[in-house]
RNA sequence: GGAGAGGUGGCAGAGCGGUUGAAUGCGUCAGACUUGAAAUCUGAUUAGGGUUUCGGCCCUACGGGAGUUCGAAUCUCCCCCUCUCCGCCA
C-alpha cells in the first residue's frame, strides 16, 4: 500500500508510476475520496467535541435532578424537574444524531476508498528500465561454469543432443506424471526414488546454504493463512485467482472454543507470505533490524490464466517446494538497495555452487507486478527447452509491503523516542523445486543417458554420485 | 467432540456505568547522587488520525463488530482468539 499523504502531495507521481506499471486505477476518483472523508472527519470531530464537553456538564446536573425527583414530594415540583431532565437530555442527543450521521458517510465511503488505495501500485523507481512486457526486461549478466560456451549449443558444448528432463525423468524413474494427474488432475507429477531424493536434497542444501554461510534464521511458518495475511503481503486482492480458497466459513458448525471457523483460509503460493506475515501490527525495536529469514515451504499456486502454458513437466505445477528468504530492514533506501544486491548474490554463489548457467534479467516496469520497485529475476539455462527458465525473482519493495502489513520500529534506537517508522522489505527465491530439477538434470545429464549428481548435493543424498 | 475460564499500555496486572488513555509493579528513557557502576530518589514513557498562525488544539482506540445508556474498558448480543479439564489423534 502507498503512502495516502505522498499521493496528496505528489499525485502525478503515482499517476505515472500506475502508467509505467500498465495498471489502470482512477486516482484523481481517489483523491476526491480523501479529500471528502477528511471533510467529514473535520467537522464530525468538531461536533463530537461539542458533544463531549455537553456530556460533562449534563451528566453531573442529570445525577443532581434525578436524585431531587425522587425526594420530590408534590406533583408539581415533579413536574418541573421532568421537564428540566428532558431538556437536558435532549442537547447532547441533538448533538448525537448529527455525529452520527456525519459518520455514516464517513462509512459509506470508506471500503471504495480501502479498495481502491490497496490498488495503486508502488511506482518502480527512477533507474528501472521502462517497458511494456516481459521482452523489454534486460539481461543485467551471464554465468556459466567453466567449459560452457554461450556461444555454442548443447550438443556442441557436450558433444551430444540433450534430452529435456520430461524424458529424463521417465527414462531414470525420477518423476511420475500420469500417476500424479491421475489423483491430482493436471499440472500434479509424483517424484520417485533419486527424484524425491535429488528434490530433497536441493531444498536442504539451499536452506543449510542461507542459514549456515549467510546467517539466516530458519523459520516454519503456515503455509495456511487468513485473508488478512494474503492482503497484507500484497497478494491480494490483484492476486486473488492465483490462490486456492478454502472455504471454513461454509463449513458451520463450531462453537466455542475448538469449534470450526467461520473464516476462510488460503493456501499460499510462497513462503515469502508466512515470513513476512509474522511481524504483523509489530512494532520492532530498530536494534533487531535487519531481520534474515528462510524458508522452506510448500507452495500452491493456481496458474489460472496459464492454461496451456508449460503443461507438460516439472516447469509449471499446482505444488512445490520453495526456499524463500526474505530481509525486513530499516527504512531506508539506499540499505534497501544494499540487501537487495546482497540478496541476489547470495542466489549467485548458490547457482555457481551447482554449475547451472544463468542470467540476471533486470524486470522492465511493466513486467514488477504491482508490489515492487524494483524486480531482478534470475533465469537458469534450460536445455530441453532450450532457452532460459526463470527460477527466482528478487524484489525489493520498500514499505509498500509492510504499510499493509503495519510493521513498525522506533528510529533511534535505545528504546527509542519519536515516531515510528514503517520497515522496509525484501524477499528473493533461494531455491524453488522441482523447477530447479530441471536445469540440473538436463545440464548434468550424460551420453549414456544418465546424471551426474552436482558435488554439492552429494552429501545430501547418501553420496550418491550418478542417477542411473 | 463435551465442559469451563479469559482477552486491558513494551510486559505483568487493577479497574466492572461517569472526573480512567486507564491504578500499581516491572521494563525503558532523562535527570539527581556516584570517580564510574550498582542501589536509591525525581520526572517522563500507547498508537493512529484530523486540524494548525507549527505554540498547540481536537478526535478515535481497553480482541473485532453491533446494541443498551445522557454517558461503556465496565451491561447485552454476535464473531475472532487464547487457556484449563475430559475425549479423540499424527
Amino acid at each position: 500500500m502507498i503512502d495516502l499523504k505522498l499521493l496528496r502531495e505528489n499525485p502525478a507521481h503515482f499517476k505515472e508510476g500506475a502508467r509505467l506499471k500498465g495498471v489502470a486505477v482512477d486516482i484523481e476518483h481517489l483523491l476526491a475520496l480523501d479529500a471528502r472523508r477528511r471533510a467529514l472527519q473535520t467537522s464530525r470531530q468538531a461536533l463530537a467535541a461539542e458533544q463531549g464537553q455537553l456530556e460533562k456538564v449534563v451528566g453531573p446536573q442529570l445525577g443532581k435532578l434525578s436524585g431531587e425527583l425522587k425526594k420530590a414530594a408534590d406533583e408539581g415540583a415533579r413536574r418541573e424537574i421532568e421537564g428540566q431532565i428532558a431538556s437536558l437530555r435532549g442537547q447532547p442527543a441533538a448533538l448525537k444524531a448529527q455525529v452520527q450521521a456525519l459518520d455514516e458517510q464517513e462509512r459509506a465511503i470508506e471500503p471504495e476508498l480501502t479498495a481502491l488505495l490497496l490498488t495503486v501500485p508502488q511506482p518502480p523507481d527512477a533507474d528501472v528500465p521502462r517497458g511494456e512486457g516481459p521482452s523489454d526486461n534486460i539481461e543485467a549478466k551471464r554465468w556459466a561454469p567453466a567449459g560452457w560456451d554461450w556461444g555454442k549449443s548443447f550438443s556442441e558444448n557436450k558433444g551430444f543432443p540433450a534430452q529435456n528432463h520430461i524424458d529424463l525423468c521417465a527414462r531414470l524413474g525420477l518423476a511420475d506424471f500420469p500417476r500424479g494427474v491421475k489423483m491430482s488432475g493436471t499440472r500434479s507429477y509424483v517424484l520417485a526414488g533419486d527424484g524425491m531424493l535429488l528434490h530433497q536434497a536441493i531444498l536442504r542444501y539451499a536452506l543449510d546454504f542461507m542459514v549456515h554461510r549467510n546467517g539466516f534464521k530458519p523459520m516454519s511458518v503456515p503455509v495456511l493463512v487468513r485473508e488478512e495475511c494474503m492482503v497484507g503481503t500484497g497478494f491480494f486482492p490483484a492476486g486473488r485467482e492465483q490462490a486456492y480458497q478454502i472455504e471454513e466459513s461454509k463449513r458451520g458448525g463450531g462453537s466455542g472454543s475448538t469449534g470450526g471457523s467461520g473464516h476462510d483460509l488460503f493456501l499460499t503460493g510462497t513462503g515469502e507470505v508466512g515470513l513476512m506475515g509474522l511481524h504483523e501490527g509489530e512494532i520492532l525495536d530498530e536494534s533487531v533490524l535487519p531481520l534474515k529469514y528462510v524458508t522452506v515451504s510448500t507452495c500452491f499456486r493456481r496458474e489460472a490464466g496459464a492454461a496451456g502454458k508449460d503443461t507438460a513437466g516439472l516447469y509449471r505445477v499446482h505444488v512445490f517446494d520453495k526456499v524463500e528468504q526474505v530481509i525486513i530492514a530499516r527504512a531506508d533506501e539506499a540499505e534497501s538497495r544494499v540487501w537487495h544486491r546482497e540478496m541476489i548474490g547470495y542466489v549467485e554463489a548458490l547457482l555457481q555452487s551447482l554449475g547451472l548457467p544463468y542470467r540476471l534479467l533486470q524486470c522492465c516496469t511493466a513486467d514488477l507486478g504491482v508490489k515492487n520497485a524494483d524486480m531482478i529475476d534470475i533465469e537458469c539455462w534450460m536445455p530441453g527447452r532450450g532457452e532460459f527458465g526463470e527460477t527466482h525473482s528478487a524484489s525489493r519493495l520498500y514499505d509498500y509491503q509492510c504499510r499493509r502489513l503495519n510493521m513498525r520500529y522506533r528510529p533511534g534506537g535505545e528504546g527509542g523516542k519519536g515516531p515510528t517508522a514503517i520497515c522496509h522489505s525484501l524477499n528473493n527465491t533461494v531455491a524453488a523445486s522441482p523447477r530447479l530439477m530441471i536445469p540440473i538434470l538436463e545440464m548434468y545429464q550424460q551420453a549414456d543417458g544418465t546424471v551426474k549428481v552436482p558435488e554439492v548435493l552429494r552429501a545430501y543424498m547418501g553420496g550418491k554420485v550418478q542417477i542411473g
